[in-house]
Formats: C-alpha cells, sequence, structure tokens
DNA sequence: AACTCGGGGTC
DNA sequence: GACCCAGAGTT
C-alpha cells in the first residue's frame, strides 16, 4: 500500500485534531440546513461570540423559513440591530421568499443553486453544501485562506488555487467534507492565527511549507492600508409635545432601512450646533432651538471614521419633509426602543430616554 | 480587480 | 491605534 499523499496526510490529521476538541460554535451541532444557513450568514465577518449570542435569539424569532419570509423586514432588521452589514438581513429576507415561492421552502443542497440566492456567495454556499448536505464542496473564509496559504506557501494565492488545494484535501476518503471544513475554520481561528502562530504546537508543521520557509508570518501576504477619512457629524434630537423625530434611511445602501436622528455632515468652518440646526432646515423642514449637547460619539467604520455630535433641539414652526429619509415619525422616547438604529446611536439614546422635551 | 458595506475583539 | 475577522454585491 503506498504511503498517502500530503494532501491526504493533511486532511486525516486536521479532522482527528478537530474531533478531538470541544469547542462551542453556533450551527455545528445543528442538521437543519435553515439553521446551518442562519449561522454561515450571521458569521460573515463577525465574531463568533457575537454570533452566539444572536444567534439562539434569532432562531427563536424565526424558527423556520416560513417564519422569516412572512415577517416584515423592518421586524428582521431590528432582530439583525448591532450585528453591522445589514445587507446581510435584507438578503437573509429576500432568499427566505424566493426559498417559499420557488423551492418548496427548501435550501438546494447544489452549490450553484445556492449561490443564486441573495447574500449567499461562494463561502456560504460550500458551507452549506459540505455541512448540511455532505457535499465536497469548499467552503474558503478567512481562515482557509491563511491555513492554505501556509500550508503551501502561497503569497497571494487566486481564489481558483485555493479552491484547487481544497478539494484535493477532501478527495480523502472517508473524511467528511463539512468535518474537515470545518477543522479547517477552527484550526486557523486556534492554532494557524493571523499573529503569533502556534507552530510549535502544530500537528500539521512537518508538511507545511511555510513552516519549512519559515515563511509563515508574511502568508499570506497583506495588502496595503489606508488611512481612514473621518467627517464630524452633527445630529438632532428634536422635541416637540413629548415626541421625539426620527427619519428612516433609504432601503439600499449604508445602514439601509435603520432608523437614525436627523442630521447630516457638519461643513468646513461650521459650529456643530450650526450644522445641525442647518441639517434640520434642508432635511426636515424644520426650524428649531439646538439646546445642550447629549453626548460626542467616535465611532468607526471599515472605510472611514465620524465624530457624531449629538444635541437636544426644541420643535419652533415647520413640518416635517423628510428630504434625506424614506419615512419619518414623531415617537414617544420609550418607544424608541422598538426600532432598530445604528451602533454609533446607542449612546443617544441611552441619554435621552425619558427625558423632557425641553433642551 | 477595486470598491462598498458595520461592528467589535485583540494586540 | 491597526488589524482583521466563519464575505457578498456591484461596477
Amino acid at each position: 500500500m503506498p504511503s498517502p499523499g500530503v494532501h491526504e496526510r493533511l486532511a486525516r490529521t486536521l479532522v482527528t485534531w478537530f474531533e478531538s476538541r470541544d469547542r462551542d460554535v453556533p450551527g455545528r451541532s445543528e442538521s437543519d440546513p435553515y439553521r446551518i444557513w442562519i449561522a454561515e450568514v450571521m458569521a460573515q465577518q463577525t465574531r463568533i461570540a457575537t454570533v452566539r449570542e444572536r444567534y439562539t435569539e434569532f432562531l427563536g424569532r424565526f424558527p423556520d423559513v416560513h417564519a422569516l419570509a412572512e415577517a416584515e423586514l423592518d421586524a428582521v432588521l431590528k432582530a439583525w440591530e448591532g450585528m453591522g452589514y445589514y445587507a446581510r438581513a435584507r438578503n437573509l429576507h429576500r432568499a427566505a421568499r424566493v426559498l417559499v415561492e420557488e423551492h418548496e421552502g427548501l435550501l438546494p443542497d447544489d452549490p450553484a443553486a445556492l449561490r443564486s440566492l441573495p447574500g449567499i456567495g461562494p463561502y456560504t454556499a460550500g458551507a452549506i453544501a459540505s455541512i448540511a448536505f455532505d457535499r465536497a464542496e469548499p467552503a474558503v473564509d478567512g481562515n482557509v485562506r491563511r491555513v492554505l496559504s501556509r500550508l503551501f506557501d502561497l503569497e497571494r494565492p487566486s481564489a481558483a488555487a485555493l479552491e484547487s488545494e481544497s478539494r484535493r484535501l477532501l478527495a480523502t476518503d472517508g473524511v467528511r467534507p463539512g468535518t474537515l471544513n470545518q477543522a479547517l475554520m477552527d484550526f486557523g481561528g486556534s492554532v494557524c492565527t493571523p499573529r503569533r502562530p502556534d507552530c510549535d504546537a502544530c500537528p500539521l508543521a512537518a508538511d507545511c511549507l511555510a513552516f519549512k520557509h519559515d515563511t509563515q508570518a508574511s502568508r499570506p501576504g497583506r495588502s496595503k492600508s489606508v488611512a481612514l477619512p473621518h467627517h464630524p457629524i452633527a445630529v438632532a434630537v428634536l422635541r416637540k409635545e413629548g415626541r421625539v423625530l426620527i427619519g428612516k434611511r433609504p432601503e439600499h445602501g449604508l445602514l439601509g432601512g435603520l432608523w437614525e436622528f436627523p442630521g447630516g455632515k457638519i461643513e468646513a468652518g461650521e459650529a456643530p450646533r450650526q450644522a445641525a440646526a442647518r441639517e434640520l432646515q434642508e432635511e426636515m423642514c424644520i426650524e428649531a432651538t439646538i439646546g445642550r449637547s447629549i453626548a460626542v460619539i467616535p465611532h468607526a467604520f471599515s472605510h472611514f471614521r465620524i465624530t457624531l455630535h449629538a444635541f437636544e433641539a426644541a420643535w419652533v414652526s415647520g413640518e416635517p419633509c423628510g428630504r434625506a429619509v424614506t419615512e419619518w415619525r414623531w415617537v414617544r422616547p420609550e418607544e424608541l426602543s422598538a426600532y432598530a438604529f445604528p451602533a454609533a446611536n446607542r449612546d443617544i439614546l441611552a441619554g435621552i430616554s425619558g427625558a423632557s422635551d425641553r433642551p
């Protein structure tokens, strides 16, 4: 009997390593494709610890694809509040309706059919196909990309190269695809980490080309970082007869479909209070008296930073026209918790509940 | 291939 | 502070 090839040896060692661990990862012990789908989408670009807290809550509210399809988008966004990348929630909702209308409420097992659904790309399609349906399909996320880049010493691997290496690992007899894919991800998250990988304790070190060449610290290569632009923002908590004014952002684009307090960018040379008054005039057609500062909130997005200056404001004249929003509403402070807000608004919400309507 | 799209843990 | 994460959609 010939000695096993390096891919087969790697695959068997990974699965053995994985099965000796007991890590509580959402979706791992699931068999329902719907629940696996939710777990994988929720895990995109998001820490496991964050997902763990929200996963059970989300499934409690939307226990199956029919419940998700029948829900209002606002309810799905509210369940997604604070997790970011809100297009994921919008796409989940759209995909659920496609599944109910065109697939009898069932997720397909074919990667191409999965990829045709909103919000399911190469990674999630492979993850669902392999974990839920036991198909030998690659699921290359950031962790797997790093592990493969190091095992085969690839500086800037193409998606095709990573898929090719993955398929050779998956070709190992007797290794379940979903188990191997999860082993690769878990391995990248615990042993083969971005910084300071634990090569001393690595069961794959003997076959790792980057370890052999001592290039693991620069595999995969990093793209150069760019300085993030910064935008000062002024927002107004506008009071009138015990209620505050909120607006709903357009459904597409940044923070799409979420609610916010009216406001906008502070122009060069403009004072924050001036900007708050101007934005109320321009975007809401309302004259107001700007009052005390509620909070100054620094916040970082993926591609820029903001500093949010929030002010109390008292209505003087005018009715909302909602030029920058698709909808607006006067809401009692205690009702604000029913609306999905961006994370940067949390400090504002905390500072105004139960406050008077006088700035 | 480059750009957009959040938030948070970690070092 | 910088990095980077169980990525996908758009152009």
